[in-house]
DNA sequence: GGCGCTATGTTGCAGTTGCAACGTGGTGCA
DNA sequence: TGCACCACGTTGCAACTGCAACATAGCGCC
């Protein structure tokens, strides 16, 4: 247990001493699960009852519509937590699946003992749940962020709205962006090959230059 | 104040009852706003400290980009609640604008006031703070709907998504789409004129069904 | 070194769709 | 009634972009 304590660095535990963290852990109760790449934590329509917290590893939020066309909705890294949204609420059925895209260690927490304060009283846990307000927001804020890229009608326009973001992230012009062309055409919802030709354009019109995943907007 | 208690009928408020909400507004403190259709609420950039309650009305979140396009990321009607996503968080500041859509009533009220328990404890704070929980996870879930329809790549796929979430939503595949056409397309991030075009061909390749704002999925 | 696999870049093509422009019908107001 | 305004439908056109097919490069593995 020492040991799972020391390799957790998630913001749900902000604030709170390490002693304390073992404390609450032992009084909330918790399991740990390792997964390779490529293999699906819960699938769409499971009932989701237990929040993951990334140890190590990636982990991806994918959805599937009828026809089998995927769009990743998140991808969640190291120290991040995952599951909340479905947890909480009156359903808790999922309607995303979690698919693990590089190996992971996973801590598992029941979302019903962090939100409700034990018998005896954990002195911290109610940092615990004004942590656990806090990501959730963010998360919101993420995906509003999302939808603020993928509502645009052009290609061009989604581009740079992502690499804006990116650059208001890296606070600098200048940045890398942490999806390879893939994942970046799977993110902002368009063609692969479309996404290069469109780059290649905007960087002989001047509007930016990049070699790789380095990026400038000029 | 008992006026506006009664009011009241919020999600944030489930499960206390009425008294005890009169209690604990007095205790956390309020003030009441009315706006007129087309008035802004709070501007992108704004530091936002009070979540709003609906009495009565509607309000877009709105999204602007630099060039000036709009989208209109979720329209809140009577009874929900708004701004806590930005209010919570380190970082107070709005990254979209609120807009009434219809004359409203709006009820603030401080949200760290909300968050914090009051020196004299309220007996029914803590079904608040989950209760505020609760709303943010779901318009969490909200937000992925969203994500899950706009992310589509045809027009076609983007109106079938939106469709049948709303058939979800009415269970049945015959219902009544809460927006006329400059807002569906609006939502679903496309040309009004498309969708207009799209949805006659999808009515005469017999996929769906409509009048108005009356569909059927076939 | 040779092989297979994956990520990435390139290009032709055709279908989709944003855009602009116009027509119609309904509603509110003077 | 006449007018203004707004939501909605229709259509031509040009551009965008998804798609498929192929080439190249890097990487791990035997």
């Amino acid at each position: 247990m020492r040991n799972i304590v020391q390799e957790v660095n998630s913001p749900l535990f902000e604030g709170i001493q390490l002693d304390e963290r073992k404390a609450m852990l032992g009084c909330i109760g918790y399991h740990v699960g390792a997964y390779k790449k490529g293999e699906t934590i819960a699938f769409e329509e499971e009932h989701i009852h237990h929040i993951g917290i990334l140890l190590s590893g990636s982990v991806d939020m994918i959805k599937e519509d009828l026809w089998g066309n995927r769009t990743m909705l998140v991808r969640m890294r190291k120290d991040e937590l995952f599951g909340e949204t479905f947890a909480c609420g009156d359903d808790t059925k999922s309607v995303v699946t979690f698919m693990v895209s590089e190996d992971s260690k996973i801590l598992f927490i029941p979302f019903n003992k962090v939100m409700r304060t034990c018998a005896r009283t954990c002195v911290f846990h109610h940092r615990l749940i004004e942590n656990m307000v806090r990501i959730i927001a963010s998360k919101n804020r993420n995906l509003m962020r999302k939808v603020e890229v993928i509502s645009k009608k052009t290609l061009r326009e989604k581009i740079l709205a992502y690499l804006s973001l990116q650059a208001q992230i890296s606070k600098s012009r200048y940045f890398e962006v942490p999806l390879g062309r893939v994942e970046l055409a799977e993110f902002i919802c368009a063609d692969r090959s479309a996404l290069t030709r469109e780059l290649a354009k905007m960087k002989d019109e001047g509007l930016i230059d990049y070699d790789k995943n380095c990026f400038r907007i000029l």
